[in-house]
DNA sequence: CATGAATGAGGGTTCATTCAT
DNA sequence: AATGAATGAACCCTCATTCAT
């Protein structure tokens, strides 16, 4: 999982349209991932949860690891329109950097959401190859958001760590905020972020 | 997962003599785990490994689960030894928490055998009645060094962030560096553990 | 398959008219099977040769047996009226024989002609019904052409064998050139049933 | 099955010893693939008669394909020294070619062992990879034998054929017998080789 | 303690066939 | 006629676990 950095420059991949029975089907697997992991579900749960029989998941897509990889690329394209949304035409990069931490903290957290936590908890599940696909896409508008935005920070001096350690620092901090943050908690996730946001950005 | 930190006050737990074979065993299985993931291992592979075949492995464990919870007791106990005499008798609290970040780095890279990634990434592969022992080992000892540790550094008006939320955030940001630091990368585990204390520590 | 000479004595069945679907159909059908084998060929593969989608095969064909069968039907209808046109009017029952392993010959090793392979080598896929109807029409012309041939030499002395055995042997003698011979080698069909004439027939 | 003619020299081969589970299951194979054919007959269908279960089949073979290859190469090696043993020691190269031409057709035809018709048979079931690995043992003595026994005869101008065009004839011819053959009929497999004797060799 | 054959449930996947559109 | 999604049984194979030796 080291090579999580190791990405090239220009995103790529078809993906090819994702029907409404494929959807359906990716959303149930989707859930079933995050309550059981990839390899405690069987391609009998999510079918049957997805109202069909097992053998017609394979018209749709053509073996588990496609499922998993297409519910991954999806969620990797959505989360980086998510970003490039948030942070476009916002001049303040600290008010850029809060914008890219809530959207990655409600990306993780909401409600219908458990494609961000699959996206992180079952990279080790996904093929070599389809890695580097992702990697690929997530490069492409996600990550070029972040680099960006810390980057201004950094070079205003108003960061506490090199750019491109405070990346991976945040990323970490917030992604754990899956196991402790609770929904009832006295913590809402703008709080986080502006907690994140303090210890990282001098003033 | 978010039930990490719903544990109860003391610890317990037998989990008995562990023999030389059964160390063996446990330390290849550890390999493998991280390696290839709690699922994708295979109890011949764990026999090969040892040098045993299969069906010997049923007379040290009573299940591949045993083996994994085993692991993952046995990891939780030395590191709360180790969190304990890492942290006495130094009398600065940032010390402490430089010495106490050293040691869950080092625990999640394997620099030293006591596999700390298990205990995270193979969380949800154990069963549900395995995890609350495992709770009440880690509350025991490990956690205590910690919270005593921010407390004091919170008490002294050194810490950007509320004691809990710290900890939290710190675990994180410690957490995620396996899938992002490299051996032969510039960084090596002192120089983060630095990097995160003047993030979350003031002067 | 020893029932492959218990036959009855008058040809029989429709087998309908073949529209230019149908027979593009089979025609894909007979290379799939000569490449695959019958049961490692499948629907999909041969709707997909023949442009359709597999769903539109069960227009024409209402199995996949149907279409074996269809194609080894038709093979034997077209090889008896190419037996019967290559001895009519040949006086020299010699002569005769010569035309009919030529005939056979070039039926198993025509470049197009995948089907009388298939006759031969899907025999065991046919079901038990369908085999019956193929051994009718073969012995209605071919087999009885075969039969007048062999029968005038053997009256006439020119046998080494009796010509029930004769036919057996030489049938085994010419299918099996499929394994051995080649286009580029030094025997061509014509020497090679010049070969086999002078070995069954006298002179 | 062009290839069957391209040869290599030497035999090869392990085959590792054959303990009495894997030779019963074995024979059950071969009978069941004489039966049904390879594709149609089951993995489930061989544990079942030879009295295990499914799984335990994996124990002695790591695939289906491996029964198939381990039956061939048991019955290839078997037939290689079935006819040395034949055509050693006798003079008179006819008496030999009798001997080597009874020996082919008892291995078709015989009634407790079905192996030399899956030999024939399912040749187009067996991976690329293993064929070859036939082919070298099939050369190694059984084919050996053969195109000595021709080559004496043939040297002794007693051949109608050239002893390599003889040898395929013959082949063929013997194979065929079991698609019209009846152990009830009025022919017996040495008057069979007789009748052949009779039409290939001169006097 | 170790062996290794056997278990048997269950895994992902294939595929001929059906049928509403 | 053609489509293509859906079916559902069956397929080969895996694997944690048991147990007689």
């Amino acid at each position: 999982m080291s090579e999580a950095l190791a990405t090239a420059d220009l995103p790529a991949l078809p993906l090819g349209p994702i029907s409404p029975a494929k959807a359906r089907i990716l959303a149930v697997a989707v859930d079933l991932f995050y309550e059981r992991g990839y390899e405690r579900t069987t391609v009998r749960d999510i079918a049957e949860r997805a109202g069909i029989l097992s053998g017609s998941l394979f018209h749709h897509f053509k073996s588990k690891q496609e499922i998993l990889y297409t519910a991954m690329a999806a969620t990797t394209q959505a989360m980086g329109e998510a970003a490039v949304a948030a942070t476009e035409g916002v001049g303040d990069p600290r008010e850029a950097l809060r914008a890219l931490m809530l959207a990655e903290l409600s990306a993780i957290h909401r409600e219908d959401g458990h494609a961000a936590y699959v996206l992180v908890d079952e990279w080790r599940s996904l093929d070599e190859e389809h890695r580097a696909a992702i990697l690929k896409l997530r490069d492409g508008a996600y990550e070029r958001a972040w680099r960006d935005t810390l980057d201004a920070l950094g070079a205003a001096g108003r960061l506490r760590n090199n750019p491109r350690i405070a990346r991976q620092l945040i990323r970490g901090a917030l992604a754990w905020s899956r196991h402790w943050m609770r929904e009832d908690g006295p913590l809402d996730l703008a709080s986080l972020a502006d907690e994140v946001l303090k210890t990282f950005v001098r003033d």
